[in-house]
DNA sequence: ATTTATTATCGTAATATTGCAATATATAAA
DNA sequence: TTTATATATTGCAATATTACGATAATAAAT
């Protein structure tokens, strides 16, 4: 199919599962992780960094914003964005509640 | 095209990318949090767990295992899986590292 | 009003993903 | 050896994703 069966799991696992699959693109990690080392909104500087064309990018900015990664403010001729702290909370609270099975790994 | 341009990004952009894309899916993320709420290795109680068919599942866990998330051991006729820590741990890493940005917020 | 710069949208081709029925494989038990 | 159980593989249909050229939309500058 092609479709994800959504219906047979939770609204928090579909949430989670969602804000993984945004990150699961080098493009939008790149732009992430771009985002993150400037520690400020950035305007118009994406599609000179990532060797990609515009429409790529502009499309995968979309997408980091449809599921609240990041978030754009619109500054006279181009559009500042930044990351959203919300969204990366959520992922790294369920991330330290998976580490402490780290300490007690088993099958080695 | 369908096809994510991996050559233009460094093997660790790659790489991180590839784990959270397998972490993307809302059944793989079930199988990852019941195998972590169960703190050991699970024989064959995956496919009752998840409603979803059995291919589905096993092609699931095939996925998870060929990203290095989880690792299974062959046990009699079952076969026993569990999380792999090393590829956690750099999820965790990486996101630890994201952290500090979040007590520096912009455009709010 | 026209031009320039920046970002978004549309349309499309190529490819990937999801899910399952049918079937194969493997191991243990009878 | 046959049977039962557990998991993997194959093949396929439906849908999603990725990327980009062409073009539109927006806002500032001239």
């Amino acid at each position: 199919m092609g479709i994800t069966k959504s219906a047979v799991f939770t609204d928090e696992q579909n949430k989670l599962a969602n804000l993984f699959k945004a990150l699961g693109n080098p493009a939008r990690l790149a732009i992430i992780a771009y985002l993150i080392k400037q520690e400020s909104c950035i305007c118009g500087e994406i599609v000179d960094e990532i060797p990609l064309a515009q429409p790529t990018i502009s499309q995968h900015l979309k997408e980091l914003k449809a599921v609240g990664l990041i978030q754009g403010t619109v500054s006279g001729k181009s559009i500042c964005y930044c990351v959203n702290p919300e969204n990366i909370q959520l992922i790294t609270k369920v991330l330290s509640e998976w580490e402490y099975v780290i300490k007690n790994p088993c099958c080695n």
